[in-house]
DNA sequence: AATATAGGCAACCAAATGGTTGCATGTCAA
DNA sequence: TTGACATGCAACCATTTGGTTGCCTATATT
């Protein structure tokens, strides 16, 4: 779980998870396309990536086709945040309450 | 949003945002209590949840008390998780059918 | 007034992070 | 078989991060 938080930090491989959500199966070459980094660095993310097993590989031949894994993503959400879900209402008008507490 | 992310891509965060969820409008020492850290590296934590709009605080007196703040944490969820929930099936048996093809 | 308590500020530190460059390897195509 | 192309590996670098210690300030309590 940690390793999906973390993997998901950083704004540039949330870009790479985008790319993939509108076109899967991509190469390594492909999704460097239009970013402003070398390959290598894109390696690297998608090496975070695929560590969080937030992406899997195929090799194909000399390719590498990248595909999305949505599922540590949905666990996030199940997992996670739902929880902060359940006490939402709960938690802003405690807040509510303490905040015009302040001015009696 | 990517200040989101970063604030909880930490598990000791993460884990300040439970205690807040377990018990809310709680002072920088409580929150201390039985953390392996000291009070100043909490305050940093504390700053960093405060500065991603995780947690609003509330001077009362000499104490500070911490609140967590369930909007962004939902905001994740609706904007980005949500969007990988659509094409979660798609996804999925894309890369299915993709592994099945390797053996041809 | 004196003391204890809650918190703030700032300098410092080691390790992790995000990126680079240079070179090597494996595979396809002419 | 000889390029060209897709990717891999490794060393290096600057900055950020998560943490520390030491000291200071503000508010209660007695």
């Amino acid at each position: 779980m940690d390793e999906v938080f973390k993997a998901l930090a950083d704004a540039s491989r949330r870009s790479l998870l985008d790319r993939l959500h509108a076109k899967n199966g991509q190469t390594l070459n492909e999704l460097c396309d239009g970013l402003a980094m070398t390959r290598q660095a894109v390696t690297k993310h998608l090496g975070i990536l695929e560590a969080a097993n937030l992406v899997t590989t195929l090799r194909h031949g000399r390719e590498k086709l990248h595909y999305l894994n949505p599922v540590p993503i949905h666990q996030i959400g199940e997992r996670w945040i739902k929880k902060f879900e359940r006490g939402k209402l709960a938690a802003l008008s405690e807040l509510k309450r303490q905040l015009e507490k302040r001015d009696e």
